[in-house]
DNA sequence: GGAGGGAACCACGATCCTGT
DNA sequence: ACAGGATCGTGGTTCCCTCC
């Protein structure tokens, strides 16, 4: 066993473990764009029979037709799973290529954003915005993030309940549990909330599910818990949601809702806060 | 090939900390 | 006491890997 080195050196030790990318070099990805790109324009009229026929004829090409309309790999995968029960464009484009075509164009314009973008000529600008939409990306986040909890905290308010939100409450033996939404004093909580929104999937949403099961484990019976899950990220992390769904099923949180139940939520709280003397 | 899961990413608000 | 930069914690999204 080596002795411990020194936090400061420790620190100057660490390195860049990854290598800058020339965002001009070629990629095998980057080909693969070209390519399927060069194909459409071939097309000899861009609407849905000649697009059917190409997605038919180019399953593996369908995420160029998302990336046209804006939509990155996993945005086009989480949209179809809402739409067909799969993320799988490749099965979908060959035994299905017209309802994909026609759901595309529907749902985003794809005809119309094919045409305006292919005889469109595109500056150096164009490039560097196209780059930094990542940063874009991740203010949409943000602000979805809070579209739920804006909502619960409008009712909260309107309902004229006293209200903390992005906090947390304690419940039983001192112990604390984050909440998005808490009514009352966060020493004693009476109506804590949980506010969950998804539109794609990853291991955040696993970390929602425990952050829930801890509001579960740590309240106290007379505490009203609350969830508020939203958003089609969850249809490809059902186990996830399951794991929810079972603690509202065994009683260990009160209630589950979605923005279109959001009536009943309502509902819900006011009923407990008249109980509790609240309002 | 598709489903599922884990880690990295960028942004933002709240809070902490520091220099004046 | 206070302004403002640094840091922390949390938000959803994207990327990538493994397993069937």
């Amino acid at each position: 066993m080596s002795t411990a080195v020194d936090f400061d050196d420790y620190l100057k030790s660490l390195g860049r473990l990854t290598s800058h990318v020339d965002p001009t070099a070629a990629t095998p990805e980057a080909e693969r764009i070209v390519e399927a790109t060069g194909r459409l324009g071939g097309l000899l009229d861009t609407d849905i029979t000649g697009l059917a026929a190409w997605v038919r004829d180019n399953p593996n090409d369908v995420p160029v037709l998302g990336l046209a309309v804006g939509l990155s790999q996993e945005k086009l995968k989480n949209a179809l799973r809402d739409r067909f029960d799969t993320s799988g464009w490749h099965g979908l484009a060959r035994t299905q290529p017209v309802e994909l075509v026609t759901w595309l164009d529907a749902e985003f314009d794809l005809v119309r954003m094919l045409r305006t973008q292919m005889e469109r000529t595109y500056t150096f600008a164009d490039i560097l915005v196209a780059r930094a939409g990542t940063r874009a990306t991740a203010t949409r986040a943000g602000a979805s993030g809070r579209r739920i909890e804006d909502e619960i905290e409008d009712i909260a308010r309107d309902l004229g309940l006293d209200y903390t939100t992005r906090s947390r409450f304690a419940g039983r033996n001192g112990r604390t549990a984050p909440a998005d939404l808490i009514v009352g004093d966060p020493n004693s909580a009476d109506i804590v909330v949980a506010a969950k929104g998804f539109d794609s999937t990853g291991s955040k949403l696993t970390d929602a599910v425990r952050e829930i099961e801890e509001m579960a484990e740590v309240r106290l019976p007379t505490q009203l818990v609350l969830a508020v899950i939203d958003g089609i990220g969850w249809k490809s992390r059902q186990s996830d949601l399951r794991r929810i769904h079972q603690l509202w099923a065994t009683r260990q949180i009160d209630g589950m809702y979605t923005l279109v139940t959001l009536d009943r939520f309502r509902a819900d709280v006011a009923e407990f806060a008249r109980l509790r003397r609240l309002i």
